[in-house]
DNA sequence: TGAACATATGAGTGATCGTTCAAGTGTTGT
DNA sequence: ACAACACTTGAACGATCACTCATATGTTCA
């Protein structure tokens, strides 16, 4: 909000309004910093790898898999569940966790990508 | 590294060492984990997407547009530079950014295609 | 040369994040 | 009922992050 508050110098001002206009709204761009911030950690990459492999895995083989103490599978698990990236599926005392969303593997591959073609992760300044 | 040492208790031994296996190296977990970091900040978000929008716009431009301080342009705009997310042309004193790669788009849509589908954010626990 | 300008950068700070540790919940088997 | 079990959860702590403020670099114009 408030647009001409800020103090910086604008060179193309019909530019920066259009642009401006187009932009996702707030809370579009608020949904996807969250759903690429799921994505941002190590830890939580290889739990959706290795349901990505696995297909259907309990908390504690994924654990092992993953190479995280339970506890720490455990919460990664109920954020990508909040987000409904995994979904469970409950049997006595165990729980069953799988991928709920397709679009994972397309990221994932899109990512790879991009990091395959340049690579070396961050050179530069 | 070492695998057998953690103490959490194994349900489908098989599944979980070809599993293991199949994982993406250590360090192709990292960058992935990096490029999607890159993406999990609003205010880079919206610089990318105004770069999605404007083609090429100088940091003023792009700060005005994404509502935030030309320092904080300046800083994002540096982090994606390294990653060859962004890149510059420079001409007298004015810097001109734009995409340096066509699959932040791709990643874009299929993110929000994502939240789309089932929308609202984060529900559930 | 010196002032105005566009951008870049370093230090410092408050907020957020991921992990561990120590319980807590609900289930199975005796 | 009790103990072992699979998983979940809350608090706490250290690390990382994005921002602001102040300063630095390099360019243009008088």
């Amino acid at each position: 909000m408030d647009r001409d508050t800020c103090s910086v110098p604008v060179v193309d001002a019909g530019r920066v309004s259009s642009v401006r206009q187009a932009l996702p709204s707030e809370e579009a761009v608020q949904d996807l910093a969250q759903v690429f911030g799921l994505l941002a950690d190590p830890g939580r990459l290889r739990l959706m790898a290795a349901l990505l492999e696995g297909g259907e895995m309990c908390v504690c083989d994924l654990a092992a898999a993953t190479g995280q103490s339970m506890s720490a599978a455990s919460h990664a698990l109920r954020l990508l569940r909040a987000h409904r990236v995994v979904k469970v599926r409950r049997s006595g005392r165990m729980a069953y966790y799988s991928l709920a969303d397709s679009h994972v593997r397309m990221l994932f591959d899109l990512a790879v990508t991009h990091i395959g073609h340049g690579e070396g992760g961050s050179r530069d300044v």
